[in-house]
DNA sequence: CGGCCCCTGACG
DNA sequence: CGTCAGGGGCCG
């Protein structure tokens, strides 16, 4: 579900409510969601460690425990993290439950089945996850428009395609990368070699912008995240031309069109992106 | 590179 | 019923 502003939320939400707490029990009830090490050893390992707190790089989610190791997750498409009180209705699609030391529980819920989940131990190293494969954070200090277009301008496919490519630069998916290249007016399906400096510049000012807007725009209580159970931020009103095809452009009023790029549907005005038509 | 796969649910 | 969905890995 998530991109890198949802899981800065979850991660956000979730870090007060685990800060501190034990893990007690781990109920595996679909064990082959944690690929490393073993379900088994997964388990065993978490019982009874205790979590200081959280990180997020691109859409991966930490989990830090005392004694060094850390868990690693990852909630693609439709994966869903909540901590819930003790009896908690369970949702379908519930496949992992800690029990927590205050009687929480954080539970796992997807339906899909996409996400993963990763336990390293204290100096065990993280080259399987894919989180060691991941180009600088947007807002990153190397990531500047000489890094965006060195790192692309030789690529031939379309600068959406590039924009979401992990190892390039880290928590952008197929939403926001509509949502930046608006800001920036390209089209999603110009090649990113055929991109000018100036695109370049604009391309990169605009993706930190959009994300940290996307941040605020997400913040919600833990109250209204567990009730909500993390899917309200798919119509955020910060949103100007994902979901909005068909709808007038928030900035010349032209109908926004809609394509498939890079195989994924891309929203796009037809005017202020670049020109031609549909 | 494109194409297919992993899955379920929503929608036409 | 077919198609699509916020992700990513793997395959030739």
């Amino acid at each position: 579900m998530p991109e890198l502003p949802e899981v800065e939320t979850i991660k956000r939400i979730l870090e007060p409510q685990l800060a501190g707490r034990t893990i007690t029990r781990l109920i595996l009830i679909r064990p082959d969601i944690v690929e490393h090490p073993t379900p088994e050893v997964f388990a065993d390992t978490v019982t009874g460690a205790a979590i200081t707190s959280m990180d997020r790089r691109g859409k991966y989610l930490s989990v830090l425990l005392q004694d060094g190791g850390r868990i690693v997750l990852h909630l693609r498409m439709t994966g869903c993290l909540l901590v819930t009180p003790p009896n908690w209705p369970e949702e379908k699609h519930t496949h992992l439950v800690f029990h927590l030391d205050d009687g929480n529980e954080l539970r796992f819920i997807d339906p899909r089945r996409f996400g993963r989940f990763w336990l390293f131990r204290n100096g065990e190293e993280d080259t399987i996850s894919g989180s060691h494969k991941l180009g600088p954070e947007p807002f990153d200090n190397l990531f500047t428009a000489d890094y965006l277009s060195g790192a692309l301008s030789k690529r031939k496919r379309a600068i959406k395609d590039c924009l979401l490519d992990q190892s390039v630069v880290a928590g952008i998916g197929n939403i926001y990368a509509d949502e930046t290249l608006f800001v920036a007016k390209i089209r999603p399906d110009r090649a990113a070699s055929a991109l000018t400096d100036d695109e370049w510049q604009r391309l990169t000012d605009a993706i930190p912008v959009v994300i940290t807007q996307a941040i605020k725009a997400n913040a919600m209580t833990p109250g209204e995240y567990l009730v909500g159970k993390g899917q309200e931020y798919r119509n955020t009103p910060t949103l100007q031309v994902y979901g909005h095809a068909g709808e007038p452009c928030p900035r010349c009023g032209e109908i926004l069109c809609r394509a498939v790029v890079a195989g994924r549907g891309s929203v796009y005005c037809p005017t202020c992106q670049g020109g031609s038509s549909c």
